[in-house]
DNA sequence: GGAATAGTGTCTGTAAGACAATATAGA
DNA sequence: TCTATATTGTCTTACAGACACTATTCC
């Protein structure tokens, strides 16, 4: 018989709680933050400043503030904006790892989420335990930098994730500026998948969607003019029936 | 500067690492155990041996064993056999809750995964920190009980992903018996989706998908006798181009 | 007019929805 | 035969793929 059932009630056995913190695992939130420019996917990496692995690359991450963090989305929040400067982006939980060996320190448990930024107007900063941060262009599912821990598992996860709901979603309209083309929509899934896609099955996709608003703008780099679009206000990610069959 | 710029090397830190300098949240994984029989999808639910919510009904789960669980996985699988003695199933990571609140002790995170049975030949044992283990109807998203923690909110969403799954992948699959008819699988399909089928268009996503084989033996409860199919070994579930529109 | 990019028309193919038609058992 | 369930036929509809065609700019 053990203790535990001495207790009378809850608010007893709450009383005499004991936290014993020495058979937990060390949980973190880990966010794989992308954006694209330069024609590229990109993932923001910041180096680490401290050990394990410091001064080795790094997706951005850390572990819950306990005290100021309501939830695990707060930290990860949190993280996002201390390195980016960003309150509010599409923000998904993808998955969580857990093991003994992805930690030189021990069991370690990590909760993945990405983010989607459009690329401007963002300020990076290294912040807390980094002592430098940038965006590393994604080729081939990689990244050229090694990665500490399994971060590059992590984001080649991530990618394939992203991918894969890029086929049947609205997804890559948050990686878009303020104002856009449907080109410009257009060549990010292009990016994205690695793929071109036909502009015809495209258009009719993206109208059907109904997430976008015409501008009565018009851009042009130097043939005939595009008109831009703006996403729709207070819009969902758009869930479509079919995935686009031809970028598989 | 912190002490931790002092070490010399990875090797260095590690030996000096001490586990209780950062607080933890207490880690756990819970198990929406589903199957289908009486016409139901089931939900596998233990009654609590211990506080806090002693006695309350609750999702199978449990604590990792830094010691002997390689992975988050490896404590799921542990925590499935022990209470149906199932050593596999179609398990899959679902997604992880963490939050100050859902836990009167404090901060906790929970990974949750469901898991999907054959109905038959399952014993149920209520195991280490249970006093009781049954199977509860599942309606409208809920099971009577009032669970213990957020295991009702937990419920609702892992439902609401076997749902949204059941429209475009094979999953249901992994619900029958070894052997079984067309109408038992559209059946479950239809028990899951809480929506009738049209049974032509049915037949043939089960036959494009190619899971299945016939085998030579027919099953007849009263009428017409409908030949009976077995899985195909070694197969993976099955995505969809499309999904099911009519149950939506 | 020619080149380049933006945008449309339209035909084909695939698979879902709807529902009628046929098949095979017991009573 | 009639009834119930199993199974198939087939017409319609929605939307993706393919690709030709038109539109608007600069040179």
């Amino acid at each position: 018989m053990t203790k535990e059932n001495y207790y009378n009630s809850e608010a007893d056995f709450l009383y005499n709680y004991d936290p014993t913190i020495f058979d937990r695992p060390s949980t973190s939130v880990d966010i794989v933050i992308f954006t694209v420019f330069h024609e590229t996917l990109q993932v923001l990496l910041v180096q680490r400043a401290n050990y394990p692995f410091k001064n080795q690359w790094a997706l951005v991450g850390g572990f819950i503030d306990l005290d100021n963090d309501e939830t695990l989305e707060d930290t990860a929040k949190r993280k996002l904006e201390e390195k980016t400067g960003v309150k509010t982006s599409y923000l998904e939980q993808c998955f969580t790892i857990g093991n003994k060996n992805r930690d030189p320190r021990g069991w370690s448990v990590t909760t993945v989420y990405f983010a989607l930024l459009p690329h401007h107007n963002i300020k990076l900063t290294p912040g807390k335990g980094a002592i430098n941060i940038k965006w590393s262009s994604i080729m081939k599912n990689k990244v050229i930098e090694s990665l500490a821990f399994d971060h590059s598992e992590i984001l080649r996860q991530a990618i394939e994730r992203l991918r894969n709901k890029v086929l049947y979603t609205s997804l890559p309209a948050y990686l878009m500026p303020e104002k856009f083309t449907l080109g410009d929509l257009q060549k990010v899934y292009e990016i994205i998948l690695d793929h071109t896609l036909e502009t015809k099955s495209f258009r009719r996709r993206i109208a059907k969607a109904d997430i976008l608003e015409e501008t009565t703008e018009m851009r042009q780099d130097s043939k005939r003019p595009a008109k831009l679009y703006r996403l729709k206000n207070d819009i969902d990610t758009y869930f479509f029936l079919r995935t686009i069959e031809g970028a598989i």
